[in-house]
RNA sequence: GGGCUCUUAGCUCAGUUGGUUAGAGCGCUACCUUGACAUGGUAGAGGUCACAGGUUCGAGUCCUGUAGGGCCCACCA
């Protein structure tokens, strides 16, 4: 059997296993009838992506509950795969390509696409890569990526169903339109930030009077397009200008007055521009008030023909200042003054959004939004942690027609095709558009030049990546999924839409029993979601590329491992709270890795001692032999298993993983293996040190199993150790199921008051500086209860002394006394009560009088408050008559015990005055 | 403006049905290289649980309000 070194390093075990799993096709899942699957689907990376924290966190999650589900007996599916993202990737080409003093239009629109698909060949698996190097258990067989061909059919398909049932619409309309990157964005698209801006005052002279209208504007410059002003009808200032006409300065357009009850009273100067082609609320005003529109942006926003000459092709920036200089030079502004209001700006390049008029695909999201409301009402999806259903439904009642189009060339095509005189349809090909559109097989007919929103694909994503639209038992089998695990910032853009659009396209695919699906509960597309927190520097803020703040997980792997930056990230993330993260803070996770890596090393060390090269068996815990500590063990074994699984199955993955923590490194390492050492290194028979280590192993091997889920790597490297597998893996073995006979509080509480006792003694060593060195001899009275026990386990408390003798390199030789029995050298003792039993520890000539004096003072103290906090309490009539019984008994219970302690620490205090 | 959320030890945070004098990690102090582990062990210091009311026998936990931080949605030209 080979060493194992003194510190874990991740780097000589990790690739190994994953290769390992890999290739034995470990993450592999298959339709089988006779199990119960479990699915997730990944949010899919962009393909321009790397790997952050974001990304670590998330899929840290899902693979602690694929491969828990895994372990427990479902078939575990994860679906991998990657998402275009149009404008991301679009813009990755386009930054490349200007390095060269190239632009798309140069290579034209075929060629262009050719050069971004040639770029994910090169670049696009990056982030696949490195989460392979985070241990995921992706089924990589089954990675998908949204422009390949099943999921572009899929993409057509939907298009085409919901163009003939009328839900896709083509329709002019007020966009957000990015001037950088020449397309409309959705309004999720866009960031709202706060701007330092000025209110410009502008008169405009009313037609054959004298007076002015002075209107408000943060945007001089869209002026020349407004067709007109308006006021409020109850705005008694102004009912007298409604039907005049005002004259617009500079460009003498002139411009009916219009009331409308848009106008908020009270805000500005009460007259409100009309620039129905580059505002949303003009737009709805205009269209109310059959108002003109006029574009008076090119799509670069700079000013196109439509404005006098002296303007056109400026920017808008430089037109506002032109313009602002001559209306000042005319006396048309009234007064500048500061004001900050908020501009919306492009999420991806941070460029001032400009509201454009253009034609654009839209879906109506009301008639889809219904079934999707109903099934998070009804909590056949359940959101982790459940506030988040109150924002969803906020925003599915209050849903908008979803705005499709976007004007790159990366992505899905529209499939939409137009006759030269202008009708459309949408269809599969050219020559199905042409049937539909009752024209020659030989007609002219052109495509639409625009593609789909990206999430027009992710939002198929459950069943797209599973085969649909071709019917399938995978599709039947695997979906719905089950967990889905994404940051709540996409609820809309991603989580909402994917529940809308399984519900509408799944209708009628067989389900698991192999019948068309009707109802809810086989139509969504999981059934839970599980919100993650948001990583953030440790200033609080976002990681951001353009921040910086973002260490490199690769980096943090190669520097701490991947188990420990998984376990780190998985202790630090509460469901529902906010992340800060620090690189420094996965010595937490390296750490506990360590402490594993040696409790394994040293339970190896032991069987070799034992059973030299021999194989053994870890099938079944070996149960001959049991003493105290294995029984204790055994409870303690059993209770984290179940909390364990009770916590998973509550999406409550930092409380599992500390549970995961407290046990092996609390319980395990820091009681029971301690406690095994007495019989490892004592003078038991064969037989017993034998039974002893391998049920340490035992034990071991099921605590590794615990583990595996959140720490694959260590838990595979160890449990290969452990014993011979014969080529199986962890990945593969059974998850622990609890069993509840060894869930025993009383053999808790027998050892808890051991425990205590050793604590005693120890904290009298520590508080009086009894230097290790020194052999000190215990002397313990036998009292109550627990007294009586303690003379029928001697052995286990000669045990239990014997681990303080090893830590302090002392001997601690304890001596039973009975009751009223005074043990030698009282005088000089220093003492503790636990549970009412004394301890004296002479220390005749080491001992400080004073300090000794202080230390029970302090205890005094302490328990003192405790017993007036139980007297309160009993003494509280009311609390005794209104309190539940059992609270109450447990009071007096405790008013007892610790007023023998109390008393005894007096008489032991007393004793050095 | 509407909604959500947070405020607990020096720092970062747990604490899900209200019931021991509130826990962890890091940091800090003292002691310890012992036959798994100094990426370790033992002991210790450190908190009027933001504030003010209320409900209750009992509140970190429930309710109301106040102050401060954060997020989301909608936006007034």
């Amino acid at each position: 059997m080979q060493e194992l070194s003194k510190t874990y390093s991740p780097k000589d075990v990790e690739d190994k296993w994953y290769s390992y799993w890999e290739d034995r096709n470990l993450f592999h899942a298959t339709v089988q009838k006779n199990k119960t699957p479990f699915t997730v689907v990944i949010p899919p990376p962009n393909i321009t992506g790397i790997l952050t924290m974001g990304h670590v966190l998330n899929n840290t999650l899902q693979d602690v509950f694929v491969r828990w589900k895994r372990m427990s007996g479902y078939e575990a599916c994860w679906v991998p795969g990657t998402d275009h993202a149009g404008i991301a990737t679009q813009n990755a080409v386009e930054k490349s390509l200007a390095k060269e003093g190239k632009h798309r239009y140069d290579l034209g629109r075929e060629k262009f696409v050719e050069l971004v698909w040639e770029w994910r060949q090169k670049y696009g698996s990056t982030i696949i890569r490195q989460l392979r190097k985070l241990g995921v258990s992706c089924d990589w067989k089954r990675e998908r990526f949204t422009m390949d061909e099943g999921l572009s059919d899929a993409v057509k398909e939907v298009f085409i169903r919901l163009f003939d049932k009328g839900l896709i619409y083509r329709g002019k309309y007020i966009v957000n339109w990015c001037p950088q990157h020449q397309t409309a964005l959705s309004d999720d698209e866009v960031d709202h930030e706060e701007a330092n801006g000025n209110l410009y005052h502008i008169k405009y002279p009313i037609l054959g009077t004298n007076e002015f209208a002075i209107v408000a504007t943060t945007r001089p410059e869209t002026m020349l397009g407004d067709t007109a002003l308006c006021v409020h009808p109850k705005d008694d200032r102004y009912k007298h200008l409604v039907g005049k006409t005002a004259v617009l300065p500079i460009v003498n357009r002139h411009l009916p007055i219009i009331a409308d009850e848009y106008i908020e009273l009270g805000f500005g100067t009460g007259v409100m521009k009309v620039t129905p082609a580059h505002d949303a609320n003009d737009f709805v005003l205009g269209q109310r008030h059959e108002l003109s529109q006029i574009n008076i942006f090119d799509e670069t926003a700079h000013l196109n023909t439509s404005v006098p000459k002296q303007y056109q092709g400026m920017d808008r920036f430089e037109c506002r200042r032109q313009l602002v200089k001559d209306l000042e030079a005319l006396g048309c502004m009234a007064k500048i003054e500061p004001y900050v209001h908020n501009i919306g700006k492009c999420y991806r390049c941070h460029t001032i959004i400009e509201p454009w008029l253009s034609d654009q695909w839209f879906v109506k999201m009301r008639p889809l939004a219904g079934p999707a409301l109903r099934v998070v009402h009804e909590g056949k999806i359940k959101f982790h942690p459940d506030r988040w259903a109150k924002v969803y439904e906020h925003w599915m009642t209050n849903i908008r027609d979803w705005c499709i189009s976007r004007q790159i060339w990366w992505g899905h095509r529209i499939p939409v095709y137009y006759t030269s005189d202008g009708a459309y349809t949408a269809a599969r090909n050219e020559n199905e558009a042409r049937k539909k559109l009752g024209v020659a097989p030989d007609a002219a007919i052109r495509q639409d030049e625009d593609v789909l929103d990206t999430w027009f694909s992710s939002w198929l994503w459950p069943f797209s990546t599973l085969g649909w639209p071709n019917d399938n038992e995978e599709l039947h089998y695997f979906n719905p999924t089950d967990t889905l695990v994404t940051a709540p910032d996409i609820i809309f853009f991603w989580v909402a839409r994917m529940v809308m659009a399984n519900m509408e396209f799944m209708k009628g695919t067989p389900g698991k029993d192999g019948k068309p699906r009707k109802k809810d509960d086989d139509l969504v597309p999981f059934r839970d979601v599980y919100f993650t927190s948001i990583i953030r520097d440790e200033q609080g803020r976002k990681m951001s590329k353009s921040l910086g703040n973002s260490p490199d997980p690769l980096d943090v792997i190669d520097q701490y491992g991947a188990d420990a930056l998984r376990f780190t990230t998985a202790f630090l993330a509460p469901l529902g709270q906010d992340v800060l993260f620090s690189t420094e803070k996965c010595e937490l996770g390296r750490n506990f890795a360590n402490k594993i890596w040696n409790a394994g090393r040293f339970l190896l060390m032991n069987k070799q001692e034992i059973f030299g090269d021999n194989e053994i068996s870890l099938d079944k815990l070996p149960a001959e032999h049991l003493d105290l500590a294995d029984r204790w063990i055994l409870s303690r074994l059993n209770q984290a298993i179940k909390t364990m699984n009770e916590k998973l199955d509550e999406f409550q993955v930092n409380e599992a993983t500390k549970l995961l923590y407290d046990f092996i490194w609390h319980d395990f390492c820091d009681w029971y293996v301690e406690l095994a050492k007495t019989r490892f290194y004592g003078d038991e028979p064969q037989d017993v040190k034998r039974a002893s280590i391998t049920r340490a192993l035992w034990i071991f091997d099921q605590a590794l199993r615990l583990l595996h889920p959140v720490m694959p790597f260590i838990s595979e490297e160890l449990w290969q150790h452990l014993a011979n597998r014969k080529g199986a893996s962890l990945m593969r073995a059974d998850f622990p199921v609890v069993d509840a006979r060894y869930i025993n509080q009383t053999i808790e509480d027998e050892v808890g008051f051991m425990m205590k006792l050793i604590d005693a003694v120890r904290n009298i060593r520590g508080e009086l500086n009894v230097p290790p060195s020194k052999q000190v001899d215990v002397y313990i009275y036998l009292h109550g209860e627990f007294g009586e026990k303690l003379a029928v386990n001697a052995e286990y408390v000669k045990g239990l002394l014997g681990y303080i003798e090893r830590l302090c390199k002392a001997k601690a030789i304890p001596t039973w006394l009975q009751e009223g029995e005074k043990p030698k050298q009282h005088k000089n003792s220093a003492s503790a009560v636990a549970d009412g039993t004394e301890i004296f520890i002479p220390l005749e000539g080491i001992i400080d009088l004073d300090a000794e004096r202080k230390r029970l003072e302090k205890e005094i103290a302490r328990v003192q408050g405790l017993i007036d906090s139980i007297e309160r309490k009993l003494s509280n009539p009311s609390f005794v008559a209104k309190a539940p019984k059992d609270v109450v008994a447990k009071e007096r219970e405790k008013q007892k015990n610790i007023g023998v302690n109390l008393e005894k620490l007096k008489a032991n205090l007393a004793a050095w005055s």
